[in-house]
DNA sequence: TTGTATGCGTTATCAG
DNA sequence: CTGATAACGCATACAA
């Protein structure tokens, strides 16, 4: 490998000199900087990085971590967080913090050890003031993606989850339904609070009353969802429609209402929310609110170069949620000949 | 940030001495040690990664690039390689290569002049000779997933793709199908000639004969497999069963001979190849080839530390897919009233 | 068992 | 516009 020093003596200058061609940091006389070119690709010159990085105290690398890299849609995000990334030539270190809180936090732990110019977290289980003990405890500029944390405001990328809600259940009474159940996650977690108060502000705003007995928390997945169906038929209220919190716990829903002989839309629309890819191939094609995953990975990759050179940044923070409107709803049939359900 | 210096200071010893207690790399006596970690962790103390790669020459880096990050599999892919990879404390610097072969060869380049610690490639798109010319440009050690180049063979974690192209046609020829079209991907793709391949030898070993006229070659896109489902339906021969090159494109054949008022698996049988998530999902559940990504991640990983720490790996090159059956198919029906396809 | 001194390849500060 | 040289923080050969 050819160094700096090897350079300097072929162009018959100082190391220095090399340095301020290879950086630009500095006028160089034309003559004298064609000769350090011609001199850098005769012998294949590569800058080594580990001696930049220590002499400028940066490695152009960001750290990532990411809850379960297998995940549906952490693809979208990572492919657009490392586009960005490259375009603005940097490179990303990628670490999947596992399920819960202790691998988040060594997950963390293991990318600041390496010293990146930047953290982006995508991260369920560390706590609000987990996060905030560690933007003071560390000088490392930090990102979040898809959580509000208030004190970390500016640092945040996240997504209007009440009014994804609010879409998803508008849908519906826009439909003519108004037994309309919820499945929500976790509501430990403010994603799960904020769907679910869309879902309560939409049935308000259309004059009807939110009821504790329509709503059932499950654990964002499919068998969860099931589940949770199930004590939902089991209480024996009407229901004609139900919105669930996530993708997943929509197939699950489908799936039980399928096995008690209903029919999704006939008997019951279900709307989902994330739309994960397999949405589109799952039958009946779901009817779900989509989140802009990609460009979210994108603003959140440009916040935080601009946080690690200490610019201010100029960045979306908070992106809204579409409709996707497939096959999971159906206008609420009102002939009379619907089947009444909780008689099974 | 403390350095090692600090440290030395505080606990009354050289740098060498702190260093031997931090890398366990000499004996030291048990109270000066004792001492040192002390003042370690009095001052917090983290090493340097930019100084300890300038000084050996390592950054435990290990570099990844993969055809595109969005992908359906690459998530179990990179999970596990990931995840071994923390396991052998490595982190993993990650690029995607998009879709051509230039895309391929900047990522490459751009994980090179980082100076990773070892190369993972799971690439299309760069051709035999340049994986070839690469690694024998380059120190770094390569491992290639899902890819078997002779001259490297090594160096590759790959799947028996003609044993899965068998399985999926025995089946097929089992359930009593002998009317058995094949839908290929790019045939200048080596994983296509072998699937094809492993569908010929089916045929051949029930004593049947290959016919030219029953193959069709597509791209491993959706869309693409939807055409030639087309194309091969036009050709007018009795079909009782499709094998499909990958599950997209069995989507793809799926949803034309829906469209063209076929029942799958009533009237045509169709298997896919990869069992990417969806398959579970889609309607009717693809009986397809599972191709263990995440075991090949995992073997990928520790052979390129292997490589990396220029051990002789012990490591498992090939793997064997296996055959998953879901609804996609049916026995043939010979009771005489099937529909004659031919006649549409 | 421990300490000293040098090198790793750059950047950046100061002179010239 | 260019050159000399001191950091940067750690590992390691060589001494003691």
């Amino acid at each position: 490998m050819a160094t700096i020093r090897d350079v300097s003596k072929k162009a018959g200058v100082s190391v220095a000199t090399v340095s301020r061609v290879v950086n630009s940091t500095q006028w160089v006389a034309p003559e004298t900087r064609a000769r350090v070119i011609d001199a850098m690709d005769a012998l294949g010159y590569q800058p080594n990085s580990y001696a930049k990085a220590l002499a400028t105290n940066r490695s152009d690398i960001l750290g990532m971590v990411v809850g379960d890299l297998s995940g549906p849609f952490f693809g979208d995000l990572m492919g657009r967080v490392e586009l960005e990334a490259r375009q603005q030539h940097r490179h990303v270190l990628i670490t999947s913090g596992g399920l819960n809180r202790e691998e988040e936090l060594d997950a963390v732990d293991f990318l600041l050890r390496r010293q990146v110019d930047a953290l982006i977290l995508h991260v369920d289980s560390m706590t609000d003031a987990d996060l905030h003990a560690l933007a003071r405890r560390t000088e490392t500029p930090i990102v979040l993606i898809n959580r509000f944390v208030p004190e970390l405001k500016d640092q945040c990328i996240h997504v209007n989850n009440e009014l994804g809600g609010r879409k998803a259940v508008d849908y519906l009474l826009a439909q003519g339904h108004t037994d309309i159940a919820c499945i929500t996650g976790p509501l430990y977690k403010s994603d799960s609070r904020a769907r679910l108060h869309g879902y309560r502000q939409a049935l308000e705003g259309a004059g009807l009353t939110f009821s504790e007995s329509m709503v059932v928390e499950a654990d964002y997945m499919e068998p969860g969802g099931s589940d949770a169906m199930a004590r939902l038929l089991d209480r024996g209220y009407p229901i004609t429609a139900v919105a669930c919190g996530n993708d997943l716990m929509a197939y699950g829903a489908i799936r039980l209402l399928k096995d008690r002989g209903f029919s999704v839309p006939g008997d019951i629309a279900v709307t989902g929310y994330d739309d994960i890819v397999m949405s589109g191939y799952f039958e009946p094609g779901l009817t779900t609110i989509h989140v802009p995953v990609g460009d979210m990975g994108t603003q959140a990759a440009q916040l935080a170069v601009a946080l690690a050179e200490k610019r201010v940044p100029e960045v979306q923070h908070q992106f809204n949620p579409d409709l996707i409107i497939r096959d999971s709803v159906q206008p609420l049939d009102t002939s009379g000949h619907k089947k009444k359900i909780h008689s099974l």
